[in-house]
RNA sequence: GGGAGUUUAGCUCAGCUGGUUCAGAGCAUCUGCCUUACAAGCAGAGGGUCACUGGUUCGAACCCAGUAAUUCCCA
């Protein structure tokens, strides 16, 4: 059979997968085995491949294969999630787009467009996870919004509510004036905006004095209910008490002292606006301010404001200012750098907004999941996490659920005409617990709260609700806890922690062991790759340029847990380019089968090469399986890819070669084999489609298990670090050998005679796969040096090869004393330290030994070279 | 403003308990090679003041303090 000298992948990867497709090799059931869960974090139902997806899932892949190769009942649960407001804000714009406005939509109209949305870009994403070759339960698929899962969110939400860990609350909220909706903290995006300090002058109530107070937001004038100065400040000790006049609106409001004010910044004074800002808001609830809301909701002032009434808040404030100015209330401007918050959605300025909204109390809800990602029940990777983790489970606030939204999860609370409310699951449940509290309302007087829950509110039940663990115990005891779980630290608040929150309220249980947290993906310049920047590339060309497995191997070499990914193309070119050289090395192996020649015994070289190489594939693999357990991937994948291109391809091969024109023994041939077929499964969950690919190829490999994919994981057998110690001094002489020739541009053609010195202990168990490889004529033994010839030492053993005619002895001669001063400076170096009497006391026995060794080592290799000088 | 990191070769990173794993890896670079699996390759080579300053120690990339640069999270 011809196979070509390159490897395609696009050739392969489609055919393969649908392979595992049709043999169900994904598929998992509860069974005897013990269970291998991850479940997937999921993305955006609308969503598109990006690079962070990419190295995300190739990880959550590897752990996978791996797993299920080694025996566990893998499950790899995929799924989407409804992403509310992004959701809602492509469909918003989409109907734009066809001259529809939301608001001359009813609900139940709307929602229908945002079905139809859902349906037709939905799961594309999924589609491009399997180019990837993510070996996902795809029967399992699950969406946020499938009515069981939907009937779990609101489940935990009628609860939660019972258990009086729900309330409705007025609070201090990001406002989006253009989405108009609520938004969590952590949809809003602090940027750093060159803006204006403008300086106020407040007349002191009953005198000529002013007082003069530094704001970023003149307009909230209109909304002053105070000012607030630090009590230690002695410049403004004498108004504590009194009275000042709000510039233009003429209303006068109290000083108040607070410590909470900041000597330093502007003039130490502080305009209080409790409906307008937070930290006024905290002020005004100590002090007992009035609260006057002067914004509406679409960002224009409202009535209360008294004052420009209808505008828009940022014409206000070039207004007002001119209109201070021109009062003579207006000290001066500065120049200020500041940090705006803004929505992540629209990218409008936020506005603190007081309103009605629905909260988690997340205060003892929290407390098992601080405590048992503090003490390793939870293990995150990289454990630095654990600081920040901490830092925020302590300092946890209420969580904000509710979004003035229609795509997602609708509030299951009922109100009456009265404003009474009652939390129900439905319209009847809701009816029938008003009557058992004495109010007759009937269905028809009830009214359902508009607003959805924040998409996070469901998302934290996913590792429960995917194996519809609020109905079935079945499915949730044998998979849940899941193993791993690999995501992003920037959602360790939104969505980690809270997962944890809800495994421990509804199963007493964590939700997954490890947490394995991926670095963010940037492009050369290090900027975060993102769709506004177009600097991303798309992931399908990628893997139609390198392959799925080069782009995979090009995701992990460089992206340590916790570490960001700085992407660059040569990356996965690299991963191609590994591809083909396994299949290259592949193709030597293969042509060997009509080669062989069941007369020929083992050669000692062959011997030798298959004793060191299944004995360095233990070490490597004891090292590897270490990897794994700390979760260090890329390492792993290096240890692979060394063990395969310079271990196997490029010293095992070459020793085990047949020589030209020769016929190669059975032995070593299925010696190789085996070889080949373990280094393929631990290469595996790094390139499955090549490794695959191979598989099916090789007879011999598919009647041990029909597919690489669910063969058995090598089991770890202990290694003799002697046979690799040898091996190096080996590698050293060849090393030596080759230098030579080059020197001389000697082809290896050529055969060489090579002598050495005659020693007591020199190590010849390779000197087979020496000649072989060397192409050596004959390994002599001298009692004499020999001169002139090159001579250089491996293990204190000296190797002489003779001069040819071509040698330029002169520039030899300059090498080696070059050699000679080095030498000579490092055995003083060392000596210094043996001399050293606090060393000698002090250090280990085994330190000192090693540098007397140094020291005897170099006094050979002094003499050595002194006397080839003559 | 509060918190958490990071700084080692041109690039991306290892370096675990302070000492032979101690200055390393991959890529890139340079020099030879179309050698009968692979030029997407082979053989060889060069390349670092371990951010800076001080301290502890017989001994510091590693521990301590300070400085600088830089990234992220929170407000």
């Amino acid at each position: 059979m011809e196979i070509p000298s390159k490897y395609s992948p696009n050739e392969t990867e489609d055919r393969i997968y649908a392979m595992w497709l049709e043999k169900k090799v994904f598929k998992s059931l509860p069974n005897d085995k013990p269970a291998y869960t991850i479940v997937i974090p999921p993305p955006n139902v609308t969503g598109v491949l990006h690079m962070g997806h990419m190295l995300n899932n190739t990880i959550q892949d590897l752990l996978i294969r791996r797993a299920r190769m080694r025996g566990f009942n893998a499950c790899w649960v995929p799924g989407t999630d409804h992403a509310s407001i992004a959701t809602e804000a492509k469909v918003v714009q989409k109907l734009r787009k066809e001259g529809i406005k939301k608001s001359d939509l009813s609900r139940d109209a709307f929602m229908e467009h945002a079905w139809e949305w859902t349906h037709k870009h939905g799961g594309i994403i999924l589609d491009q996870l399997k180019k990837l070759g993510a070996s996902c339960d795809w029967d399992r698929t699950r969406f946020t919004m499938d009515p069981k899962y939907y009937e779990s969110v609101i489940d935990c939400f009628i609860d939660l509510h019972k258990k009086g860990k729900i309330y409705r609350g007025e609070r201090m909220i990001n406002w989006d004036p253009a989405a108009l909706t609520a938004l969590s903290d952590e949809e809003v995006i602090h940027k750093e905006i060159q803006s204006k300090l403008y300086f106020l002058k407040y007349q002191i109530e009953g005198t000529n004095e002013f007082l003069t107070v530094a704001t970023t937001r003149p307009e909230t004038i209109l909304g002053d209910t105070a000012v607030c100065v630090n009590p230690k400040d002695e410049r403004y000790t004498h108004l504590h008490g009194k009275k000042v006049i709000v510039p233009l609106v003429n209303r006068a409001v109290p000083v108040i002292a607070d410590e909470y004010v900041e000597i330093e910044f502007g003039t130490g004074c502080l305009k209080v606006t409790p409906a307008h800002d937070q930290n006024d808001f905290m002020l005004g609830e100590k002090y007992q301010l009035e609260v006057i809301n002067m914004m509406n909701a679409d960002g224009t002032i409202s009535e209360a404001g008294g004052m420009y009434v209808g505008q828009e808040r940022f014409a206000v404030r070039d207004q007002i200012a001119k209109d201070l100015d021109a009062a003579g209330l207006l000290a001066k401007t500065e120049e200020h750098l500041n940090k705006v918050g803004y929505s992540e959605r629209t990218d409008v300025v936020i506005e603190p907004r007081l309103s009605l909204q629905w909260f988690v109390d997340m205060k003892d809800l929290s407390k098992p999941a601080l405590e048992n990602v503090m003490n390793d029940t939870i293990r995150f990777f990289p454990p630095k996490f654990k600081n920040s983790y901490r830092n925020w489970m302590e300092n946890i606030k209420d969580w904000c659920i509710s979004r003035q939204l229609w795509w997602g999860h609708r509030i299951p609370a009922f109100y009456a005409p009265d404003g009474s409310f009652e939390v129900a699951k439905n319209i009847e449940d809701a009816v029938a617990q008003f009557q058992a509290k004495g109010a007759s309302w009937s269905a028809a007087d009830l009214k359902q709260d508009d607003d959805v829950l924040d998409t996070w509110f469901s998302s934290w039940l996913w590792p429960i609700s995917v194996f519809d663990g609020f109905y079935s115990k079945e499915e949730l005891d044998y998979y849940y806890p899941t193993a791993d779980l690999v995501t992003a630290p920037e959602i360790m608040f939104f969505w980690v922690a809270r997962m944890i929150v809800a495994g421990y309220e509804y199963v007493g249980n964590f939700p997954f062991k490890n947490v394995y947290y991926t670095g963010i993906v940037r492009d050369k310049q290090g900027r975060k790759m993102s769709k506004s920047l177009g600097n991303s590339p798309d992931p399908i060309e990628l893997m139609q340029q390198f392959g799925a497995d080069g782009v995979r191997v090009g995701m992990l070499l460089s992206s340590p847990a916790g570490n960001d990914l700085p992407f660059d193309e040569s990356l996965c070119e690299q991963g191609r380019n590994f591809a083909n050289k396994i299949w290259n090395a592949f193709r030597l192996v293969k042509s060997w089968e009509e080669k062989i020649d069941a007369s020929l015994e083992q050669p000692e070289s062959s011997a030798i090469a298959v004793k060191w190489m299944n004995n360095r594939f233990e070490q490597v693999l004891a090292e590897m399986e270490d990897g794994y357990d700390k979760f260090r991937i890329s390492e792993v994948l290096m240890q692979t890819y060394k063990l395969i291109w310079d271990d196997f391809c490029a010293w095992y091969l070459e020793m085990a070669k047949p020589s030209y024109g020769k016929g190669i023994d059975s032995k070593t041939y299925n010696d190789t084999l085996d070889i080949f077929q373990n280094l393929l499964k631990v290469l595996h969950p790094f390139m499955p489609f090549l490794t695959e690919e191979m598989w099916q190829h090789m007879d011999s490999w598919k009647s041990e298990s029909e597919m690489i994919c669910i063969s058995n994981w090598p089991a770890a057998k202990t290694f003799d670090a002697n046979i690799q110690k040898e091996f190096e001094e080996f590698e050293q002489l060849v090393t030596e050998v080759r230098n030579v020739r080059k020197k001389q541009n000697l082809p290896n053609k050529e055969a060489l005679v090579v002598s050495f010195m005659k020693t007591a202990n020199r190590n010849s168990s390779f000197d087979a796969a020496f000649t072989h490889l060397c192409n050596i004529s004959e390994l002599n033994e001298v009692s004499e040096k020999m001169n002139p010839s090159f001579s250089f030492m491996v293990n204190g053993v000296e190797y002489f090869i003779p001069y040819t005619a071509s040698v330029d002895v002169e520039a030899e001669q300059a090498k080696m004393k070059e050699e000679l001063a080095y030498l000579e400076g490092f055995l003083k170096s060392v000596e210094a330290k043996l001399s050293n009497e606090r060393f000698v006391q002090n250090a280990p026995a085994a330190v000192l030994e090693g540098e007397r060794k140094k020291q005897s080592d170099a006094l050979s290799k002094i003499a050595a070279i002194k006397e080839q000088l003559g």
